[in-house]
DNA sequence: GAGCACCATATGTATAGACATAATAAAGAT
DNA sequence: ATCTTTATTATGTCTATACATATGGTGCTC
């Protein structure tokens, strides 16, 4: 109860207690970052041992762990691997609609509606804590399976988290796809919901005001902040989430 | 292409090739099929290891694995307990809808629609290979926020996977509850949809036909076989499901 | 009985060493 | 050049050991 300044604690937040756990953080946010992107070969255990002044043993605890956890890829003699972040969560991971439109038999296409390079920001997202998104890009698009509207996005892109964004087109290209193959690891949220089918929505979809549609809307971050927001409507009853858990996976 | 008669390869299925694979499997295993019930002690990790005659860092290996899973809960001086099931995916573990309920503030209600104890088998189900659905008992029930219709449940028992069902009482108490803390860990399938209500649906939810409803279909499984069948219905858009994801949980 | 010091115990962490295994790379034989 | 053998290398597994740490239990004191 002196009077004496304190220092504040060393560690910033959570830091790790024991060692495995720190070099596991460690890798895990050089990947979340993308400092060490998708296919990136990180050092050998021998070296990381040597880095931290520890043994194989401890090095080999950490990455086996996000080995299984799905964010490494291991193989004798050649080395460890970042993975692509292709399953954050198998059923859910609905950023790919050219994949699930595909794996359905029928044949994808694509179409840009309205692309805001430059928009301000919007109104509707301010109750999500995501006053990051100030300054951004704004994407309109219709995703077809056999022709017919599958799927209406809407999509928000923060051009500070992803500078990139401003060379891409997406006139080809879903901002989706693209990002998914931009960004490296990141985090989702999710929201699912029914709603009837309003004004836009119903429009470009090609169903009645009032039709029930399965709306999935989706903020993602990565260690540089927010990254995207999308809402994704798709109609009908035509379109089911899948989703399978098992205790350890 | 010789006529002799084969035996059977030894291992059952995919016998893991390490030691503490095997372990991890053996425990799993127990757990799910319900020997080892939530809250049970299992063996000390000295204990395993003189049982499987080997070293304790490869009992502790398996155990630490499972641990982060969430299948185990371990302190030190009194040892290892089986978790309780509580969250087979954080935000699509709707089991408890009274929880969800008055999580969101308002006051939880419940109501029996109708039981058939000794139901034939449903033919909705053929195409999801739930053969084993043949000896069941089907629910209906009706749950209420603040009084208002929340959530239509359908559901459907298996009474060789749970022969326990046959001296439960669902006048009180959901059958979703019941079997949450009766019946041990499982895995689960879900189907999530948006439709338009109708009929039966319509009538106790107290919408109009047609209002967007959404859907959760659920099949649950254990070691032993199909457990249940639920379809969830909310109605409007005043329901949402919500999911956070991250690399690593 | 309440409070306290102390011990026993199960898990938590880390180590150095050993050998297995798979995959690559290099050297050798045909 | 192609196939084969051999060596190298990084991960995979396991051990025996050691000490740290939290905590339930015991027995002591007051």
């Amino acid at each position: 109860m002196d009077s004496k300044i304190e220092t504040l604690p060393e560690q910033k937040k959570t830091e790790p207690q024991s060692l495995h756990l720190r070099i596991l953080h460690d890798v895990e946010s050089k990947i979340v970052s993308g400092a060490w992107a998708p296919g990136f070969r990180i050092p050998f255990e021998t070296e990381m041992a040597k880095d931290y002044g520890c043994s194989r043993m401890t090095v080999n605890k950490a990455l086996t762990q996000l080995t299984r956890a799905g964010l490494l890829e291991r193989s004798r003699k050649s080395g460890t691997f970042v993975k692509a972040p292709q399953s954050l969560s198998a059923a859910l991971e609905i950023t790919n609609i050219r994949d699930e439109v595909e794996k359905a038999g029928k044949t994808y296409s694509y179409r840009l509606l309205s692309d805001n390079p430059n928009a301000s920001r919007p109104d509707f997202l301010s109750c999500l804590g995501a006053s990051a998104f100030c300054d951004i890009r704004k994407v309109k698009c219709l995703h077809f399976a056999d022709g017919v509207p599958f799927c209406f996005e809407e999509r928000i892109i923060s051009r500070n988290a992803v500078p990139e964004v401003d060379a891409a087109s997406f006139e080809q290209e879903a901002p989706g796809a693209w990002l998914f193959k931009t960004v490296p690891w990141n985090s989702a949220e999710h929201q699912i919901s029914a709603c009837a089918a309003t004004g836009e929505a119903a429009e470009f979809l090609d169903i009645a005001c009032g039709t029930a549609c399965l709306m999935v809307e989706r903020i993602t971050q990565n260690s540089k902040g927010y990254v995207t927001w999308a809402r994704l409507s798709y109609p009908g009853e035509q379109h089911r989430l899948f989703a399978k858990f098992t205790p350890t996976g």
